[in-house]
DNA sequence: GAGTGGTCTAGACCACGCA
DNA sequence: GCGTGGTCTAGACCACTCT
């Protein structure tokens, strides 16, 4: 292993470098990597050691190891990361997979409050997707997506868009979203959204601010949803 | 160690075994646990198996590691537990400690929804608190919490009552929550949420819904809040 | 210096998936 | 039967804390 300034432990290195080669795209989504052996044969470091490396890597879920098959790259394809960043579901628990309906997508000039987002300078240009999502038929929630136009060039021109996007933005643009912030505040609906949704005036609304952080930190997407809570609620496990 | 029906590892059994024991208070908060190789030699397991124990219950907080000194009993006191469940902050971000008023506690009969809610026979009685909580001294946030009274004895005569319930429950009832579900919904302020928060009628409000769950997986409370997101948002981050 | 947890290694055996 | 990850052990050495 290569030599760090500041002290950190073998496992950590390993850790970090696989990291690195994750967001390098040196591995494929759902390809496998090389086998425990072969990565401590490779890196001149214990199969234990490797070992620790892989099982934290696991719990953050950037791989998933199979007993018996091998090591591979997390996909955002199944049922489980489908609905790891969506936290919306039936007021009763059910999970609920909304439909899209009325999606637009387009890019411009980024505003002032987007570029203070990500760190881009005066004219960058971003992508702008708005869209509103169904379920059981009816209106529930809005959504409107902005990323910056450099990090998915093309973006806007993918039609139809699916409906997870984060795993478009794996597959086609190397972008990991790994972690989300969202900030959460109550609303009223305003004369749009009493449009778009069929709402009454003065309806409530949960207003949901994410900001979507890939592997290697970089803020990839602000995502606003407003959402009629009489159909879907936002529920949360905290451990 | 114990033969179990259902095959389980055995630093799951150790894992298991050391749970049991917290819960049933053989070690109190902030108290030393004995060491890797005193818990080894008492199991007849080897040090390492000890240790993956361990570190699994560091991961999910239940105890804490010190190098040189020992491994801990986790208190919910710490700056880092208090703010664990608590998710409002301040719209810049800014972690807020809101000073409790108006606070109220008595124990009655359970109603239909909450002995659902515990699992408990018809006639059980919970203790019911009531409080509003001010940030910078403006009314923001109003709780109710209801737990049930046979797991909190004389917990309605507590007064006043610590603005950190979950260390008071854990210190003095033994009753430790890991976990919380968490549901949010948008509402609009009642009436007596305006007079109570000083609203003007048909503000929006966070309606927050939260059980909190044990160690052993007991549901022991059920709190509600309502909070003014003018002053206070819901962050979370998850990955 | 003694005792603690933290890291690292080497090797054994088990459980699983597949050809 | 082979290769994979999963479990378990035993022992060495390091880093930290306290006395």
């Amino acid at each position: 292993m290569s030599e760090s300034p500041q002290y950190r432990p073998l496992y950590r290195q390993v850790y970090d470098m696989l990291v690195k080669r994750f967001a390098a795209g040196d591995w494929g989504p759902a390809q496998a990597l090389p086998s425990e052996q072969a990565l401590a044969a490779e890196l001149g470091v214990s199969q234990g050691t490797v070992r620790k490396a892989l099982d934290a890597l696991a719990m953050e879920k950037l791989i998933e190891r199979r007993q018996g098959k091998g090591t591979y790259v997390a996909e955002h394809t199944q049922e489980s990361s489908l609905f790891r960043f969506f936290r919306l579901t039936r007021p009763d628990g059910e999970r609920a997979v909304p439909t899209t309906a009325e999606s637009s997508a387009k890019r411009r000039e980024g505003r002032a409050a987007e570029l203070a987002r990500f760190g881009l300078r005066e004219g960058a240009q971003v992508v702008e997707i708005n869209r509103t999502r169904l379920v059981d038929g009816a209106p529930v929630l809005l959504e409107r997506i902005v990323v910056p136009s450099a990090l998915f060039p093309g973006l806007e021109k993918h039609t139809p868009l699916p409906n997870t996007l984060y795993q478009l933005y794996q597959r086609e643009y190397g972008q990991n979203i790994v972690t989300t912030e969202e900030q959460l505040r109550a609303d009223v609906a305003r004369k749009d959204d009493c449009r778009r949704l069929k709402l009454p005036p003065g309806s409530p609304l949960l207003h949901i601010e994410r900001i979507g952080i890939a592997l290697d930190g970089t803020r990839v997407e602000w995502r606003v949803s407003r959402c009629d809570t009489a159909k879907l609620v936002y529920a949360v496990t905290l451990s």
